[in-house]
DNA sequence: GTTAGCACTCGATGCTTACGAGTGCTAACC
DNA sequence: GGTTAGCACTCGTAAGCATCGAGTGCTAAC
């Protein structure tokens, strides 16, 4: 594996990336000026396509990259770490200075990678360590029922109606919601499940808002929360001729509709700083033919978050990687700095 | 337009509707056995042709209905007043029986719905008499920030984040959210922008607080938030001949990807219980071949919530009917009884 | 080692033909 | 007069077939 061949690979994958059309030797010795004749193409071709970089729909038809190609194409990409840093102003304005809520970020977040890349892009809200309560508060709804508000430690807001036994005022609401954060500041949902005795005491004569509030922490703990994600630009794909067949655009659609499916896929990643997962590599079927790319962003606290775009193997790795590695630090530096 | 063009004409659509293939004479009079030969129903065809009810994609095919025709079977089906209400109970059970914020009971029936009709599914958060203010409470979040938590005469919560002056602790927030509430109870967003002045009086020095209280209401009022809306089912268009053609997918994908606009389309119904909306009645192009029912659902209060089905035209409206009519009630009771 | 030349492959394109579903019309029928 | 059998006609679809050309692999000359 010379350095010609290098720039021959290189080649190839940039012209089909660009064009998705399996591309020929001509084309190499002629639009990427390399100086050789398409018979030295064709023969270095021929042994890239032995060594597995290469594949050949057929006879007549030019070479596409293989999966391993694109895999030697994004680690060089990688290793260099010149994830290029090109329009980094532009994409920032994007986000505007107002203090939000954290779920409309990572709405917009989505919406604006999959503008920028034309893929599909999905954000999920930070997670890792066991959020703790902070502070807990109960706001009066109705005559039986009371909001309750849960910050965690990490900034996060959590909110749940529950019914409260009997009418009560919002003084009493509040010298209740004191003593729930006293007896409950910094303990995980768990932790909070097994102090709810000490609750129950401290707090009689309410049981009915002691069993509803066992109820809210116990199914919170259990249901290991996937928090908060966004979906933008699921239509992207459809623009790509990978999935000009109906039948795969839908399958690949209902998957991006099952939440819980695709937030396990794309945090399948770890907490790399980036991952790049290509066609088989995925481990997924229906996305056989797609690639995806992640990014870690985190909060104060050391929560991960993670970014990521989802697109067909002939992606444009270097540009998704260079605006996934901008909108993570800008969203690192947004939920540090709040 | 006697009576037997009538039960001709609804066995094209039924037929149409079931196959989505333009359907023959012959088919007719063979396969809902009418007692009349397939010339018979030729000459009946033709003369429903120049009624403007049938329509002939070219010589040698079948007639398919036209939006005329769908207008009339939908009204038929209106005003006889037969939606039927079968598998209620089957229905209901979908929803179980713990109180949960309207967040996720919107999200939870627009999935219900698109799994029910095999349609795609919206669904819109109440709306209508503008809300008004019933209990505000601030909770802290950080040295810097605070959550604000107002919940309205309708029993709907909303918070957001925003920035206090100075560190406040639990007490002091309290205290001030007591004035608040004094102030703001029973108050539009509009009214309460107005009633700032005495508010800031009343709570000196907390400039920074007061401004971001300010930019919070006028943005509310200003912005008439849409609320919540989910969408169920997007990729279930493309299981539809209709939409196989990838562009045509495409612009539909898109469209229910912009939330606003397809909020306003659905929205545009106004608030009668039921609209059916067939194919160029929509007013949106990309939606030539489709329709939309919707259905009304209310709150305590009065509000007005949305919930409708989008599918291609030779929808099966009496089931997308019927389901509609039974989840609109089943969200109204639940909605009432909190 | 490089390259020109050439035979070969095989999908894509386009044309012709055959087929058949479905129509409209006419004439016979009840 | 409404109904129906019969038949010619239309036109989209599928199948078959020739053609084209992009691209390859191989060989022989440079």
């Amino acid at each position: 594996m010379d350095e010609r061949k290098m720039r021959i690979l290189q080649a190839i994958i940039d012209d089909y990336i660009l064009t998705g059309v399996p591309v020929g030797s001509r084309t190499i010795s002629k639009k990427y000026d390399m100086g050789l004749s398409s018979a030295t193409i064709r023969n270095e071709m021929s042994d890239l396509e032995e060594l597995g970089f290469l594949d050949q729909p057929h006879v007549s038809a030019g070479r596409i990259p293989s999966a391993k190609a694109y895999r030697l194409y994004v680690d060089t990409l990688l290793e260099a770490g010149k994830i290029p840093n090109s329009s980094d102003e532009a994409i920032r304005s994007h986000f505007s200075g107002r203090v939000r809520q954290m779920e409309d970020v990572i709405d917009h977040a989505a919406q604006v990678i999959s503008s920028l890349t034309h893929y599909t892009a999905v954000v999920l809200s930070p997670k890792g360590v066991q959020p703790r309560i902070q502070t807990m508060q109960l706001v009066p709804v109705s005559a039986e029922t009371a909001l309750l508000v849960i910050v965690t430690d990490q900034g996060m807001v959590r909110d749940n109606v529950i019914r409260i036994g009997a009418q009560m005022d919002s003084d009493t609401l509040y010298a209740i919601s004191r003593t729930l954060t006293e007896e409950l500041h910094g303990a995980t949902l768990e932790e909070a499940c097994q102090r709810m005795p000490t609750i129950a005491e401290r707090v009689s004569g309410n049981e009915r808002m002691i069993q509803e509030l066992y109820g809210f922490f116990s199914e919170g703990k259990n249901t290991p929360r996937r928090g908060h994600m966004a979906v933008g630009g699921t239509s992207n794909i459809l623009a790509y001729p990978e999935y000009s067949d109906v039948d795969k655009a839908r399958n690949f659609l209902s998957l991006m509709e099952t939440r819980d499916k695709l937030a396990d896929i794309i945090r399948g990643s770890g907490g790399m700083s980036f991952t790049v997962r290509i066609g088989p590599e995925t481990g997924v079927p229906e996305m056989a033919d797609c690639s995806i790319v992640t990014a870690a962003y985190s909060t104060r606290g050391g929560q991960q978050g993670t970014i990521g775009v989802i697109g067909p193997t002939r992606m444009q790795y270097s540009k998704v990687l260079s605006i996934l590695n901008i909108i993570g630090h800008q969203l690192t530096d947004m939920f540090n700095e709040e």
